[in-house]
DNA sequence: GTAATCTCCGTACCTAGGTACGGAGTCAAG
DNA sequence: CTTGACTCCGTACCTAGGTACGGAGATTAC
């Protein structure tokens, strides 16, 4: 039944959001604003929180806000096979950049490995990798 | 020996970065701007090529370019500690990176799961998760 | 020697997700 | 009924790493 009772900086504030950020939501157009009533201040209910806390969940689990919109309109709808797409799309992204980062891990170790057994008063390995064309496996 | 005998879109191209990316360069510091012979116009070797080639490759490692700034000012000094302690920080910082995506992975994983398993007309256990507060295991 | 292409330089624009500012209107407490 | 806090609204600013534009000068090709 909501009320809505709350001005924007209670709503914020419930939602552990700043108020800008409700805003921003807003011209977003992943929050409604609510009417004025007649030279009013705009009110909110706790409708509004769990839609702002819904959004902020997606966020920690990697959703833009583009594809939050996206989760917010079929949500009512049963748009189960929707979401479990774009919740596979991002899945996949998000091993691709796993393997990725995975690859400059060992990139990285290699290059610490390198200067951690330098000679005291030789140039520094690193640095000549990054200044060589890299794949230089066969030089000699 | 470098005789200096390109212009910036020769550079540009040796380097296969833009004209612009060149020009943003030397804004920010990394690559010096040659003086322009009286009237005419600025002159580029292989020694800019190189200092190009090096950005780009500590770009690939995941380095920032203010710390490329940082690695192009200590490179030619026998820096390799300065240098070390650098990768070291963005090696720690990479890992730390793969924790949150291997969580992110197996959350989404969840969902992807779940979804396949809902009855046709239910609705969707994605969206709920999302709609509720986490953590809620023990609600019965 | 002139037309087409480049260079130079400053400035604005882009993505993503906000944050900050400022003036006018509104609300709540005293 | 005034004072201080809050709201509304548009707009500018922020990070990071560039990209785009436009006018004036330089260079190159024909």
């Amino acid at each position: 039944m909501t009320v809505n009772s709350m001005t924007i900086s209670r709503l914020a504030q419930a939602a552990d959001v700043h108020v800008e950020t409700v805003r921003y939501y807003q011209r977003r157009g992943l929050l409604s604003e609510p009417e004025r009533p007649m030279g009013s201040v705009r009110r909110y209910g706790s409708d509004d929180v769990g839609r702002l806390q819904f959004i902020r969940r997606a966020q920690a689990m990697g959703f833009s806000l583009d594809e939050i919109a996206g989760l917010l309109e079929v949500k009512g709808q049963r748009a189960c096979e929707e979401t479990r797409q774009l919740t596979e799309r991002k899945l996949a992204e998000v091993r691709r950049r796993l393997g990725e980062l995975r690859q400059l891990e060992a990139d990285l170790e290699h290059l610490v490995d390198e200067c951690r057994h330098v000679v005291t008063g030789a140039p520094c390995p690193t640095l000549d990798l990054l200044a060589q064309p890299a794949e230089k496996k066969n030089t000699g």
